[in-house]
DNA sequence: AGGATGATCGTCT
DNA sequence: GACGATCATCCTC
């Protein structure tokens, strides 16, 4: 399928719009290792003033990305052993963002592989954590530009759009309860339980 | 300088 | 379904 790369201007500023806009862009990651690729299937808003959002208790070496400017990568590390992806949201001030939760895997299924030392193609990226470890995203993309480098990027193809479900977001202890987590219904990489509620 | 916390994962039962 | 690994980050002294 022929992709398009997607530009800022494409997606929206807010963050619920984004967390939805992003469910079905495809997120590219190429490497001297060679090229891995996966749709968006999953995602978790993380609102402003939102006591479950890093950016809640301020602004901090970590947390910067998240008030700077649209659609930057805000990369943390977790448990000491795993990466979350996400992209910053609202106007620069405001901190807030939009985590990935989950791939369906599109190119580059033996990198991934390699990367996980796993096998399934079906939990190659499903969840946060994992996804990270097969497009080896870590900290040191904190803050990139997806519209300028050539190694992390976004882009769309000719995919029609699916269901859009929402279900409460996965982990949190803090403002549990709000349904901020957006899927694609009727997929098998969600990294979650699928709850019937329309979005 | 030390303790608590966590947007997870893999393994085990 | 439950549990432990493991460490960056933040908070309190």
């Amino acid at each position: 399928m022929k992709l398009a790369r997607l530009d800022s201007e494409a997606l929206p500023v807010e963050t619920k719009a984004l967390a939805k806009a992003l469910l079905g862009c495809i997120l590219v990651r190429e490497s001297e290792d060679g090229k891995a690729a996966g749709r968006i299937v999953e995602t978790e808003a993380y609102l402003p003033n939102d006591p479950a959002c890093h950016a809640f208790s301020g602004k901090s070496s970590r947390n910067a990305t998240l008030f700077g400017p649209p659609h930057r990568a805000y990369v943390y590390q977790i448990y000491g052993t795993s990466f979350c992806f996400n992209l910053s949201s609202e106007c620069e001030g405001t901190g807030a963002g939009v985590l990935v939760r989950a791939l369906a895997p599109t190119e580059g299924l033996e990198l991934m592989q390699r990367r996980r030392g796993a096998d399934r193609t079906r939990d190659l990226c499903r969840g946060p954590g994992r996804l990270c470890r097969a497009l080896a995203i870590d900290r040191s993309f904190d803050g990139a530009d997806l519209f300028l480098g050539p190694f992390l990027s976004l882009a769309r193809d000719e995919w029609a759009p699916e269901i859009v479900r929402r279900s409460p977001r996965i982990g949190v202890t803090r403002a549990a309860g709000h349904r901020l987590r957006f899927y694609l219904a009727g997929n098998p990489y969600l990294s979650g339980p699928a709850a019937l509620s329309p979005a």
